[in-house]
DNA sequence: TTTTTAATACGATTTTTGTCGTACTTTTTT
DNA sequence: AAAAAAGTACGACAAAAATCGTATTAAAAA
């Protein structure tokens, strides 16, 4: 699976959120936290396009994008990639670095919880 | 704090494990795992010192190289950096998903819970 | 002492990523 | 119908990252 760059990422996670979207909408988002050229961001959705990471649907003029992969695959191949480089493949120090990063809610807690009970059942 | 780019981490991270090393060691090390030059692993080690990540001492002819930034700092960041990039910010998502990536041990398991409540009485 | 080996420095090149201008086309507005 | 607006395509350029060759120097070996 290749590796979405810095820039492919963001209009990825835009598009795992809205489901589909014109390039119009994605720059809209995209220009709020960045002063970027409408052409940049056409150019990079096209140059994903031509990877194959994203569909296109050609119909109306205005062409609609979605993502072709997974979220979870995604993020599931970006933190493998991390987790070997940054954290010497170590799970625990990962996992406890990003909790005390941003702290989860009550109710998050809990579910990771649960998800370590039933991981340990396994 | 500057993100270090992939080949840079790579030789970060064996600084942080070794400690200190030489080009040479880290070149040992890379050329493992990958096909490339001595000349490029010491470039990017002179780009690292120039950039102030690494400390080097040149009192011997051979220089030896140090991290100058803590693998804690570095690991935080790029792990805010993708959770907000690619887990639209949440803590839970990612700590699931790498969870279930690459399972730890039962004693890492527990530590892990016994952070979860430490977290919670804050 | 001569030769070979091991090291750094440095510039050149290549590759990848990001940015944008311009041309052209289709809609929409006037 | 004419003008303006909103699209895509495409190539050129710029910046960043990675790779490597060559020159030079210091140390070690012969």
């Amino acid at each position: 699976m290749n590796k979405p760059t810095e820039a492919e990422l963001e209009i990825l996670s835009l598009l795992w959120e809205m489901k589909e979207a014109s390039v119009r909408q994605i720059h809209e988002r995209i220009s709020q936290s960045k002063e970027t050229g409408y052409t940049t961001t056409l150019k990079i959705m096209q140059i994903m396009h031509a990877k194959g990471m994203v569909a296109r649907d050609e119909q109306s003029r205005t062409h609609i994008y979605r993502p072709l992969t997974k979220q979870g695959d995604t993020q599931k191949s970006l933190l493998k990639n991390l987790m070997t480089t940054a954290f010497g493949g170590s799970a625990k120090s990962l996992v406890m670095q990003a909790l005390g990063q941003e702290k989860p809610s009550k109710e998050e807690i809990d579910e990771i919880r649960a998800f370590l009970d039933q991981l340990e059942n396994k």
